[in-house]
DNA sequence: CTCAGTGCAAAGGATTTGCATGCCG
DNA sequence: CGGCATGCAAATCCTTTGCACTGAG
């Protein structure tokens, strides 16, 4: 667990006017060491002590401090994970049947191809782009 | 409205085992009108006399038909578009202000090129891939 | 002291479901 | 007639919120 993640998670709560008190910290250690997306679920069951009802408002915080991301799947539960400058841009292999989100890098030229085309698109719409989100959906190993 | 698209649908329903009514005629009208993304309320006052449960159930059938695809977007709402075979493969300019969300098409090479990568790339993974999803967030015209 | 942060329980709100009725085949 | 389809209202369930308490500065 790098030190250097918490230092700079501090600085963006408390440029934010947020602590980084013990329960974030917490939330932080558990999504960074998950390595994919985690469940509301999943980040509770993973410490003990969490409240339901301080998770999901540390989230909020914490996504609002833009140290996490917060997934819609499709799933019941919302799924978060580390704000992507935080770790690296990546994206999503979705598993259709059980729901597990696994992460996986592009070719770093296809990734470039790839913005400056969906920048030229979006110019052309008048929408003015600040990130993009590519995911596959398929069968996962575990369900194949 | 091309009757084609409505005896396409017919058949998709009657494999699913299920009838084709009015209120699903009228759900598929109204999205395949729509021209983008449309929101559960969007699709009720879009008519009058459809009531909510309904169509609730009935775009879950749709879904299960593969006639609609269902968008989690994470506004408050979901989000119904025709299926993308019976329409036309595009990814969506995703408004993070306003939440609305615009059809666009990559070039053709671009995109052909992606999906090889994509399938490369999930391949490694031991992942079997079935369609993906391409998303640019951004500010939409209207809001910037 | 002060006030953000926390836990508990209750409220919210999109979506789903139970049930009686309507209607196509 | 038989069974799916529909409308209404009530139930579900993830998520948010109210409130009193705790703890860091």
């Amino acid at each position: 667990m790098p030190t250097d993640l918490h230092v700079e998670v501090a600085g963006r709560l408390r440029r934010a006017g947020h602590r980084y008190t013990s329960r974030r910290r917490a939330l932080v250690e558990i999504v960074a060491a998950g390595g994919q997306p985690l469940s509301i679920p999943e980040i509770i069951s993973a410490r003990g002590g969490l409240a339901q009802s301080s998770v999901y408002r540390n989230l909020a915080v914490l996504e609002q401090a833009r140290v996490v991301r917060r997934l819609v799947t499709g799933e019941d539960f919302a799924r978060f994970e580390l704000a992507e400058d935080l770790s690296e841009h990546h994206h999503h292999l979705v598993c259709s049947n059980c729901g597990t989100v696994e992460d996986v890098a592009l070719p770093r030229n296809l990734e470039r191809r790839m913005e400056g085309a969906l920048t030229d698109v979006a110019a052309m719409a008048g929408f003015t782009p600040a990130a993009h989100r590519l995911d596959l959906i398929g069968i996962c190993r575990q369900c194949g």
